[in-house]
DNA sequence: AAATATTTTGAATGATCGTTCAAAAAATGA
DNA sequence: TCATTTTTTGAACGATCATTCAAAATATTT
């Protein structure tokens, strides 16, 4: 059995920028073919389809972000600071110039009608991200507040990713980011 | 010169349906033909292309909500009191079965890159709420704080406009809006 | 080295896309 | 009523879409 001449990793992570820039609809399979070098019939061998690259995609993106977000809660010198520093990352995107959101809350909202199980695929990693938060405040506070307090960690990014668009300075997001999650020490930029 | 055989609103609020349910690049000029019953040539006649007819969509999407959201806010006892109100039909919302989020958001996300003219739009009409936010809040808290407090709730809203895509029911998102803006009277349904 | 299995190629498919336009229909001004 | 102007029609255009597939290239097994 022949081996891949590509490398997988590579060719996921350049769909991953593409579909992440323009969308799922906005995507087509000739310009994937374009961006990796691999031609269409390639990318059919190895994904089955669009959907089937789409997927793989996406849990590629989940587990990145997924693996950045607990070493950055767990280098941290206390969980509340952990999250500090999620956030200010989160800001300091959005502010960037070829800033475009999150893949993961895009699709959910791109999909939701017109491929529901795509969206509740980008919705589940959203929640595992949830579920790592949860599982981090719980070493500091009772279960029932780390879940709330998780949930309204969730909910800030959300904002933070829909109001970057039209934020150009950090400042403002972090006075809200503030009042919004008193608990959480943004005071000072080495948190 | 002749008048158009059809109703200008009636038309516009049906291609808001479709652009709404599956976004920009989804919704094509056949299918606007076939909800709105007007031949392709007549919307080109009318709206001079895609771009044109989906300019006129948020438009009327945002004179719409702009509406409803000044009345909410002058109909209601006060101020803070017109702000929860706003937060519980958000709410509500994003519990409903056919829930597809909000459609400046979508447009902002979707065409960031790809069409960065129409992203803009829509966060031109994002803004112009949270202008409103402040003008009201204002004539309750010191302008500077207004400010603060408008943002705080466009943010709200913004994150109950993702996290309604996972949230079954309105109470654990009640129970996170209250602690992320304490100084909202979320306590009482009847506010 | 030969035989076999797998991957890669790239042109081709029918469907759908945004857009155009000449002809038909309808409304208006005389 | 008739001439003029505007709106509506709907077929047609080339471009692009997702997908297929037989042939060529490459890797593995014998």
């Amino acid at each position: 059995m022949a081996k891949n001449r590509f490398e997988r990793q590579v060719v996921l992570d350049q769909a991953v920028d593409l579909f992440w820039q323009v969308g799922y609809g906005g995507c087509s399979i000739q310009k994937l073919s374009g961006v990796t070098g691999l031609q269409v019939g390639s990318l059919y061998h190895a994904f089955v389809n669009k959907e089937g690259l789409f997927r793989a995609v996406i849990s590629r993106y989940a587990e990145q972000s997924q693996t950045v977000l607990r070493d950055s809660l767990s280098a941290a010198p206390s969980i509340v600071q952990g999250v500090a520093r999620v956030l200010f990352s989160v800001m300091s995107q959005s502010c960037a110039r070829d800033y475009c959101g999150c893949l993961l809350i895009k699709t959910q909202l791109e999909l939701s009608i017109s491929a529901p199980d795509l969206s509740a695929l980008a919705t589940e990693k959203l929640q595992e991200n949830e579920i790592l938060y949860r599982k981090a405040l719980a070493e500091v506070y009772p279960v029932d507040e780390a879940e709330h307090k998780a949930r309204q960690v969730m909910m800030a990014i959300f904002a933070l990713r829909v109001y970057g668009y039209q934020s150009q300075s950090q400042t403002p997001m972090r006075e809200a980011v503030q009042a919004l999650l008193p608990w959480v020490p943004l005071t000072r930029e080495e948190v």
